[in-house]
RNA sequence: GCUCGGGUGGUGGAACUGGUAGACACGCAGGACUUAAAAUCCUGUGCCCGUCAAAGGCGUGCGGGUUCGAUUCCCGCCCCGAGUACCA
């Protein structure tokens, strides 16, 4: 029979199910590998072509690594919790889960189509109460954590407060607010509970805080910073402003320093961890505080200003002192003759967006506020400015201002005419700052004459001695807000009492997400969870008291949907543990992530909260790695491939006074680029008269113009009626009414007309690479694709397309090799009439030697994620097979194995037409290459002269270097070239080239 | 601006540590089979100059360098993509 890929392909996606063919065992005497794909959101749109081409490369290593004898661990499942679902809700009323479970059952129809060898066993949903109560609990266990920093880990917060209840706040190094309280042990025993609690909240790894926060106002929710693009919402691109809330976040910034150094210990794209190092954004500098001049200030409000310099070394080239507008000294630090000034200024910047201020970033501006502070090493009096290159949100807010080395500073002090002093002795400050630091130091008091380094040293002990500074590490990365004011999501598991959040008790989770009638804010703008009835905290615990019966309130918020995702991989290896997230033998034998493929958008948000979570639950013991995925590979963005037509534009008509509506003209894509030279304006114009007989109306106007861009309008059409650029007329004219009458002038210059007269050429459509969506109909479908070639096929032709960490435009041209390629595969093992037909004989030698070329090939390739050249290399193989003859059994059965990780239906079903039983070829042993088969006794050796190859000799390779430089001189064509002289020299690499110099 | 990728035929791409550039596939051209088309099979296909051919020249973004030999290493520049951006 010939490949009937339909039947074979659904034949063994029903067995790998009925037999969990791909359960992974918990435990086995085999090594573990886990191998994870990034945690799909299912959308209602389902999958394009693009989405599986991860999940293809990671599941042919998967099936790759269980040939080689490991036990694999390959899970799936779904991060069911977000907000499309609930915008779709709102708009329709439907419930999000009822939605969301049906795009659950799409994906799972496509994914299954695709023949992946999934744990299906294991499958999560994060929306799941079997699951969230683990995302639950694990809050709570970062809500009873605070950050040790002298024993730099996470530690109990009773801990915490048997530290102060024998000796108060002293000798506590904690990653906590700024505004901690200092007390001794005495006085913390004598604040009332809820004075403890409310300091506590302090110190815990997530907290309630009043910040300030990103607020989406047509989303009706704070997102994280992550979520903010150029001050636009990542999701469905809304307007985000500044807001101060109470929320919830988590205390990420205690991780910045491990979660930066991790990165050098884990196998990552450069790129993506570069990414992560920006965020984390670490700068070694100094504190200093520079005194306030007015004294009568000093006394009302504090006695410094302080700021944070990479540059301390720089101060005495400080002229001026800027702080950012919305500072909370600019009202004090204004003197009454500049009130004006300031108060203007600061309305001029409220006014401006996020987006202006960017955009406005080389104008300068600025307003001195009439005050001085006072350079703390020479006393001098440094005027004070507010300015919106200042930034509010990063260090203190103010910054000392060094004209001579900063560029910023040197264009705000030209422009308010401040002194530039130089500091360095080589130091170019004609045209622009530099900020170099070679040289010694000029103008610098005790710091003259020395290097950077010396200098560094010196300044800071200097500043540390009269206790007016200290070496200090800043962040750029900020904590992670953590609620979100919406409904879809995990619910926090916290009641409220006297104004403190408590925990709700471990016994009774998962507190269950509870119906309401809307999925919008209530009419007093609490969130959606405000409208549930009767949903209060009302424990059987005897620690927690109702109160008058009537219960607590709970919070409102839900948690983002990056709490889901950030201990996801843990599940999966004791997915259904209703004990435990996951058991302790679970975690010591799997232990961490092997390989994790996924895109690289998630580089600042789930790959940085992941390894944050996972830091969390090593430090109390859950876990054992600090890293949780090991090596991690980014696949490339498929974008979409659109294809264009062109319209010519009414207006050449209307020239003429006719506009054909009806009869919309089409030119093909060669033709525009040669009508649109000058020299064949003539030719375009009598083409446009040969349309003519069709409408007797028109009249081209054979004007003086030469065609241009502007008379053909662009239009996308959609790609699944074009096959290789070239448009599918019968389709193109039945896809719409406004096509069915429409004028194509073919490539040729011939014409297709609704009657169907006298066509010969074919419409070529333009290409334009854009993202992949349905509204540039260039949505390439794999179910269409499966229908057509089936899932090997797909599998296949997807890795086939390039590298797979490459971005690239989908381009279905081209699969039907690869189909073709599967055909010939079947073939080797069937004779011209289609009859199943394999030898018991020996295999030759030069079967042999295709053979194990291969197997050492796709050893090689997966070994170092190379897909696309294992492709290439199956095809030369059946190739080399096809032209010996070959149907050799043992042969075509090690080629099978060989096969079957990125082909696995077809050789499911060749493997027991071998004779082998049904469902043992995902377990079969991968074969081992024989080198010996590969060994060569002649080698065609190109001959070069200068460098340029002119021939190939045949010369055995048992000769040696001199051997060979001998039989080479020998030959009579070498010598033509050689024109009888000794050549100067002769280069001779075994096995490899010869190369003459003459 | 900074950081990280990347520039190879008509197209996707290959070339392991410096050693025959263009494997494999698409497309295209020609041929076979067919009444015809599709499918299939065979042959050719980097560019230029040659009547076919032989021979030659040029070729991995551009300009240099190292080397017997460079897509690969070094220096300078150009272009494209991604990320990031007043971060003190």
């Amino acid at each position: 029979m010939d490949y009937q890929f339909k039947d074979i392909e659904q034949k063994w996606q029903q067995f790998w199910a009925d037999n969990q063919t791909f359960k992974a065992e918990d435990k086995s005497t085999k090594p573990k590998y886990y191998v994870l794909d990034m945690f799909p959101y299912p959308s209602g749109v389902g999958l394009h072509v693009g989405h599986p081409l991860g999940y293809i490369a990671s599941d042919i290593f998967a099936r790759y690594k269980r040939l080689k004898g490991f036990n694999v661990l390959h899970p799936m499942g779904y991060d069911s919790f977000g907000l499309p679902a609930e915008q779709y809700a709102i708009q329709t009323g439907q419930h999000p889960a009822v939605t969301t479970e049906a795009n659950i059952a799409t994906y799972r129809r496509q994914l299954d189509q695709i023949g992946f060898s999934f744990d299906w066993s294991r499958e999560v949903r994060t929306s799941s109460p079997g699951y969230y109560k683990w995302t639950q609990w694990i809050f709570m266990q970062l809500f009873n954590s605070w950050y040790n920093k002298s024993a730099d880990k996470a530690e109990s917060i009773t801990k915490l407060v048997a530290h102060f209840e024998k000796n108060g706040s002293v000798g506590v190094d904690a990653v906590c607010d700024e505004e901690v309280a200092a007390f001794t042990a005495g006085e913390w025993k004598a604040k009332t509970p809820t004075e403890q609690q409310e300091e506590l909240l302090k110190y815990r790894l997530t907290y309630l805080r009043e910040s300030t926060v990103n607020w989406c106002p047509a989303l009706g929710t704070v997102l994280a910073n992550d979520e903010v693009k150029d001050g636009f919402s990542e999701r469905g691109g809304y307007p985000v402003e500044q807001k101060k809330m109470m929320q919830w976040s988590m205390r990420i910034t205690a991780y910045a320093d491990r979660l930066l150094q991790g990165l050098d210990t884990i196998d990552w794209p450069e790129p993506l961890k570069e990414m992560q190092r920006n965020w984390i954004g670490k700068s070694i500098g100094a504190s200093v505080k520079f005194p306030i001049e007015n004294q009568e200030l000093r006394v009302r409000s504090q006695e410094f200003i302080e700021v944070f310099t990479t540059r301390v070394d720089t101060i005495f080239g400080v002229t001026f002192f800027v702080i950012a507008p919305e500072h909370e000294l600019v009202g004090e630090l204004t003197t009454p003759e500049q009130k004006g000034e300031i108060e203007a200024y600061i309305a001029q910047t409220k006014k401006k967006s996020e987006l202006d201020r960017m955009a406005d970033a080389k104008t300068v501006s600025g307003a001195f506020t009439g005050s001085y502070v006072l350079n703390p090493l020479t006393n001098e009096k440094v005027p004070v400015y507010i300015a919106d290159y200042v930034l509010a949100g990063y260090g203190t807010g103010a910054v000392m201002a060094v004209p001579s080395g900063d560029q910023r500073d040197y264009l705000f002090a030209k422009h308010f005419g401040l002194p530039i002093v130089p500091i360095m002795d080589i130091q170019n400050i004609e045209t622009e700052a530099d900020p170099t630091k070679e040289g010694r130091y000029i103008n610098s008091d005790f710091m003259n004459g020395l290097t950077y380094k010396e200098g560094t040293a010196a300044v800071i002990a200097k500043l540390e001695e009269i206790g007016v500074g200290k070496a200090k590490i800043n962040f750029r990365m900020r904590d992670a807000i953590f609620g979100r004011q919406r409904y879809w999501g995990e619910p926090v598991p916290v009641y409220f009492k006297e104004g403190l959040p408590h925990l709700i008790s471990e016994s009774d989770l998962p507190l269950l997400l509870p119906e309401v009638d809307k999925y919008l804010p209530t009419e007093s703008g609490e969130p959606p969870l405000g409208r549930a009835e009767g949903w209060s905290y009302k424990s059987q615990e005897s620690g927690v008291q109702s109160q008058e019966g009537a219960g607590y309130a709970y919070e409102l918020s839900t948690m983002p949907g990056w709490a889901g995702s950030s201990w996801y991989w843990y599940r999966y290896m004791d997915a259904h543990n209703d004990k435990e997230f996951a058991s302790k033998q679970a975690i010591e034998y799997w232990k961490d992530v092997d390989l994790y493929i996924g895109g690289s958008e998630h580089a600042t948000g789930h790959l940085l909260y992941s390894r944050f979570w996972n830091k969390f639950l090593k430090d109390i013991g859950l876990v054992i790695v600090e890293e949780p995925f090991k090596k991690l590979i980014n696949q490339g963005m498929i974008q979409g491939r659109s294809s264009i037509m062109y319209r010519l534009q009414k207006s050449i008509f209307t020239l003429a006074g006719y506009i054909p509506d009806e009869n919309p003209i089409y030119f093909s894509v060669g033709l525009i680029n040669k009508y649109l030279k000058k020299e064949n304006k003539k030719e375009f114009y009598n083409l446009l008269k040969t349309i003519d007989p069709i409408f007797p109306g028109i009249e081209v106007a054979e004007a003086n113009h030469v065609p241009e861009f502007g008379y053909f309008n662009g239009i996308h059409v959609d790609v699944n009626i074009v096959d290789n650029d070239e448009l599918d007329i019968n389709k193109f004219r039945k896809s719409r009414a406004e096509y069915e009458n429409a004028i194509l002038i073919l490539e040729d210059g011939s014409i297709s007309s609704p009657t169907g007269g006298g066509r010969e050429g074919a419409y070529i459509c333009g290409v334009e690479v854009e993202k992949m969506s349905k509204s540039k109909f260039n949505v390439v479908n794999p179910d269409d694709l499966i229908a057509r070639y089936g899932a090997d096929t797909l599998r296949m032709y997807e890795m086939f397309l390039g590298p797979l960490e490459q971005s690239k435009p989908w381009n279905t041209n081209g699969i039907e090799g690869v189909f073709k390629f599967l055909r010939k595969f079947w073939r080797l093992f069937h004779n011209d009439a289609w009859e199943f037909s394999v030898s018991g004989a020996e295999p030759t030698k030069a079967e042999l030697k295709s053979l194990h070329k291969i197997i050492r090939k796709v050893e090689e390739d997966i070994e170092r994620f190379s897909f696309n050249t294992s492709v290439s290399s199956f095809m030369i193989a059946v190739n080399e097979l096809t032209d010996l003859k070959c149907n050799n059994r043992q042969v075509l059965q090690d080629l099978v194995i060989t096969l079957s990780s990125y082909a696995p239906h077809i050789c499911e079903e060749l493997w027991v037409m071998l004779g082998n039983k049904a469902g043992t070829l995902s377990y079969a042993s991968y074969p081992k290459y024989n080198p010996a088969y590969l060994v060569e006794d002649e080698f065609a050796y190109p001959v070069s002269i200068n460098g340029k190859t002119k021939m190939n000799l045949n010369i055995p390779l048992s000769l040696e270097q001199k051997e060979v430089e001998e039989f080479v001189l020998a030959n009579a064509d070498v010598q033509k070239y050689l024109d009888g002289k000794p050549p100067k020299k002769v280069i001779v690499v075994k096995g490899r080239i010869v190369n003459m110099v003459v």
